[in-house]
DNA sequence: CAGTCCAAATTGGTAAGACCAATTAGGTTA
DNA sequence: TAACCTAATTGGTCTTACCAATTTGGACTG
């Protein structure tokens, strides 16, 4: 059980009014004190509220009044709220995170293949091992691919790409959950590509690296969009019994 | 004469001081009564700053007490804060973002490429006319690039790629002041490289756009790498004709 | 009637003081 | 030495108040 203060409840209800086009774009939000009063807190706390949408970027609050703002001109942090506005994440927008996510491995396997120290190349390279294993059970096997690609990513040694790497995923991540249990992986599939990567790490070529990590982001995708034919299929079900009773 | 409000000018120098070292990573800062008095300040305005500080990332606020944490673990506005640190940004830093910036417009060539629609496609062809033309002075065709480098991302579709493209060239921009008049470009280096994004455009060929890019980022680099010599040069000058005065 | 200008109302920014709940720190005890 | 308990500290919230900037609305003017 999460404890949640009330500057965060504020800014979740007036993230989620403004996602959901309650404001529209370029619109004045209501003042702090008429959002204290329907919030039932202090105009402190709106405030703090007020900060956090600014911050994120929703916002661009001002003496005279807060305006709502493009999300294209947000930060990262919207992805997340976006993600959380249904039951089920949007699925172009997983989309379009995993198009990104590949483009930044991309950058990444450049980065290390071309300039990560034998220390960096060794290390990667045992958190390949595991991935040939055809063996190994799904959820093992999910860990050690997410466990390898945030490791690239950090070992990349590029601060942006880092930063980025973790905002995105940390935006993800807690939006999947729902649909990881649909998610069905081949481990069988993985093996050629542990391989190409193995060795791609051992001769530091980039074009091998970054043509395996192609590989399995187009695996992954596959995954994950099957998975979301699963979970609304299940969602149907459920809102059929849920007639019949 | 920008107006700087108190809780800006609290923030401000705390994330000067955590970036520059004065408290490590997992120390804990002082607490807000103390920084009030300090900043001679309310504890409000101080809350704010904290609040800042938490959405940046660098600071992770809780009853107890406030701790610093990772730059890593940051958001992208650490990237600003970081490069506005010292006289001249930092040239490591500057390099591992147009790296990244490279790779960004590589995932939206594909993009633009494979899903952007006709009306896309000629608007940034539109765009890449200008840079053709060899006799542009050298201010209209800086600005022509970046222009048509943000139009692309933005053409792209991604929202996630397009905040963060935006939010890199916002952390960035402001920070290249000093280093702009100095950056020599060859308008004529730039003719063939339009010559190709143009064909591939045109034909929407994906390789080919890629390549263009790719091109334009070493010039870029180039450019900007001997721009950071050439202000050194400046600042050496200008330190000695201060010693013999 | 349209445009300009000015004053009043509104809004965000800051301040001082207070109380609570959670965490932390220090000393005590087993 | 380790566990425990208490007291001090700290962040979270609230109340009230005043200022400066913006916005608004109406009066005035052409």
């Amino acid at each position: 059980m999460e404890k949640i203060s009330k500057h965060e409840e504020i800014a979740a209800g007036l993230i989620q009014d403004i996602l959901t086009g309650r404001y529209r774009v370029g619109e004045r939000l209501p003042s702090e004190r008429d959002l204290a009063s329907r919030f039932d807190a202090n105009r402190g706390s709106v405030r703090e509220a007020m900060k956090k949408l600014e911050q994120i970027g929703l916002a661009d609050v001002q003496p005279g009044g807060a305006r709502v703002k493009n999300k294209e001109e947000a930060s990262l942090e919207v992805i997340g709220h976006l993600l959380a506005q249904d039951n089920l994440p949007d699925e172009s927008l997983i989309d379009q995170i995993l198009v990104v996510m590949s483009g930044l491995i991309a950058i990444a396997a450049f980065l290390v293949t071309t300039q990560g120290s034998e220390e960096t190349i060794t290390e990667l390279r045992d958190l390949v091992k595991p991935l040939k294993n055809k063996k190994l059970n799904r959820e093992s096997h999910t860990v050690a691919r997410l466990e390898l690609i945030s490791r690239f990513v950090q070992a990349s040694g590029n601060l942006p790409l880092q930063i980025i790497g973790r905002a995105l995923f940390q935006e993800m991540a807690p939006n999947l959950t729902k649909l990881l249990p649909h998610v069905k992986v081949d481990p069988k599939a993985y093996g050629p590509i542990a391989e190409q990567l193995d060795h791609g790490l051992e001769s530091r070529n980039t074009d091998s690296v970054t043509a395996a990590f192609k590989q399995l982001y187009e695996i992954n995708r596959d995954n994950m969009m099957n998975a979301f034919s699963e979970a609304r299929i299940q969602i149907q079900n459920e809102n059929k019994e849920a007639l019949t009773k």
